[in-house]
DNA sequence: CTGTTAGCGCGTTCAT
DNA sequence: ATGAACGCGCTAACAG
């Protein structure tokens, strides 16, 4: 292997015989370089295939050009949107992407946030674990003047922008949208209720079962502790049998949906018709099952495309940002698993 | 905000009366210093946080401990499932991963090139787009010594190390699963023969049937060009409606699968029974429709994980590698559309 | 419009 | 066992 060594500044600097300041203002663009000489800066640049050296000018700059993004796992259909949108909006303005998972666990997350720092990103965006309800690791990010912008799941314990769905809203039309097709005992399979999105969810369930006349009954809702199929099953299995079941049930997310399902189809329970089901969160393989499911979509894209648009702002005006809680709006796909009460 | 400027390896040998390189050594564990030297050193540090600045150490050693990804998409559950078996194995190892996605498009896959090779990373991992066929993105990277390993969707264009999956067996054995079960005119939704894997898949096709001494009926494969759902509908339709309709159907991939299944349900085949099913790839929807659909497992994680570890190795030891060919296995995953013919 | 100088923080000779 | 000195490649402050 010859000695690939790149040129440098220096190396066109004295091949040219000018300085190697004339030569970095030439190339970035700097007003007060006659024409000619960029000219010829730029011509020997390109034709000896000139690249800067990254490491080089963020070390000088002490910036990265790096964003971080942690999620608690990348193998989810939603979080794997978040994660190309994120990617995609960084990209168009020159930024890159260290992507992590913290497993959904708070040390997998602080983890995550302190090899993050530690290679020196320019921000963060994250959506926490279910137990992040400490915010040090956060904090340190904060500390060092790099701003961070929280989406999904997020926590108060850090100051920041947030970019969420409208759970409630979600919640809420989901819930109506049983209500209408006939349904009025209607159960609720949630998840850890101090987690937001799973109170937000509870919450709009509640309040249109109260808008629209329908009993709340605290044992038709179930906490799911992992949202894993698994419970939506084994939860499912307990409304059933037991001496009050619903005709319904809104889960908080669509995995949990199928769980439930699953369970109804083999104890021969009628989907939709003789049960009605609402899943959260539009998984890709809601639209394929049979009977297809009723869900809530998040635009998982566009909120990491928001998100980061709010940090590279931030970045960039060297800000920290405010405790913005922007909401973006849910869409109801209503397909079979809802249809009409028989 | 308070200047909150790190402590640097000078401020710690001021502090101590000691001198920059010093205090390097002692940290960085080197023999020729006096344990107490050390202690004081490491405990300065320990109590000012010192943090050694990223940026600086990767400037001085000309390398970043970053590694570059590109896949087609990032969506896709098999895809997101390698980018996790990288990033955690990378993890391990003290490497961070840039993930990228060139949407299975050359522009986009250059373009994800050269900015991956702008950033400094080490070395790359990448599964190539289905239009890559020349390789000077790729060349760079060598150019630079920066090893690169391909993986799942390769390219015989440029020298490495390639971790991909057995697609003559996998597509070996599911199909003959099909023909165990009493299929025996056997179509074949392939994709684009230049590709590797749908070649690979495809011969395995072929040679199932050639040694179980069923005919091979050219109008029985169709090729997908963008491997979606619509095809493998508008496929299927085609077969079924054909003077000769197979009685079974292996499809390149679960989504074409699924397209074929929605086509049969709809023309009320059963399936199985009056038709056989077959995926590849195992997507997790697979699991989840009615009936579910059999499939062959490429084991995703895995192969991101070898993958990455050959790469880290080939950066440790500032090697190229050779042009391995490294097989994993798959796993036929039997579920119920490949069941007994009636 | 251009050159000179200096230094970012660290690792690494070469001395001692 | 330790220090002095240098330089990685680039940008920015200060001169002219």
């Amino acid at each position: 292997m010859s000695e690939k060594r790149r040129v440098t500044l220096k190396d066109i600097a004295i091949a040219l015989n000018v300085s190697p300041s004339t030569v970095s203002r030439a190339l970035n663009g700097y007003h007060s370089i006659s024409d000619e000489t960029v000219r010829q800066v730029k011509e020997y640049a390109e034709k000896h295939h000139y690249v800067p050296n990254t490491l080089a000018v963020n070390f000088r700059k002490s910036r990265t050009s790096l964003i971080g993004l942690v999620v608690p796992h990348i193998v989810h259909h939603f979080f794997s949107t978040t994660i190309s949108g994120v990617i995609e909006t960084a990209k168009k303005q020159g930024y890159h992407v260290l992507v992590t998972q913290s497993g959904d666990v708070k040390d997998g997350e602080i983890f995550a946030c302190r090899t993050l720092l530690g290679m020196g990103v320019d921000g963060l965006v994250i959506s926490v674990s279910n137990e992040t309800f400490v915010a040090e690791h956060l904090q340190d990010f904060l500390d060092e003047e790099k701003p961070i912008v929280q989406f999904d799941k997020i926590t108060d314990h850090i100051h920041s922008p947030k970019v969420v769905v409208d759970d409630f809203d979600g919640a809420y039309q989901a819930v109506k949208n049983l209500i209408d097709n006939g349904y009025s005992k209607i159960a609720h399979l949630s998840g850890r209720l101090e987690v937001k999105n799973a109170q937000g969810r509870f919450q709009g369930y509640k309040k249109a079962l109260k808008d629209h006349g329908l009993e709340f009954r605290e044992e038709w809702v179930k906490g799911c502790w992992d949202i894993i199929e698994s419970e939506g099953f084994d939860f499912t299995k307990e409304l059933m049998e037991s001496s009050n079941p619903p005709d319904a049930i809104f889960c908080i997310t669509d995995l949990v949906a199928l769980g439930a399902l699953k369970y109804l189809k083999s104890a021969d329970y009628e989907v939709p018709g003789k049960v009605g089901l609402m899943g959260f969160s539009n998984w890709m393989l809601s639209e394929y099952i049979s009977p297809s499911l009723s869900s809530v979509d998040q635009h998982g894209f566009e909120m990491g495309e928001r998100a980061t648009e709010i940090l590279i702002n931030l970045i960039k005006e060297h800000s920290l940002g405010e405790d913005d809680l922007i909401e973006m709006k849910t869409e109801l796909i209503v397909r079979q698993s809802s249809q009409k009460r028989l």
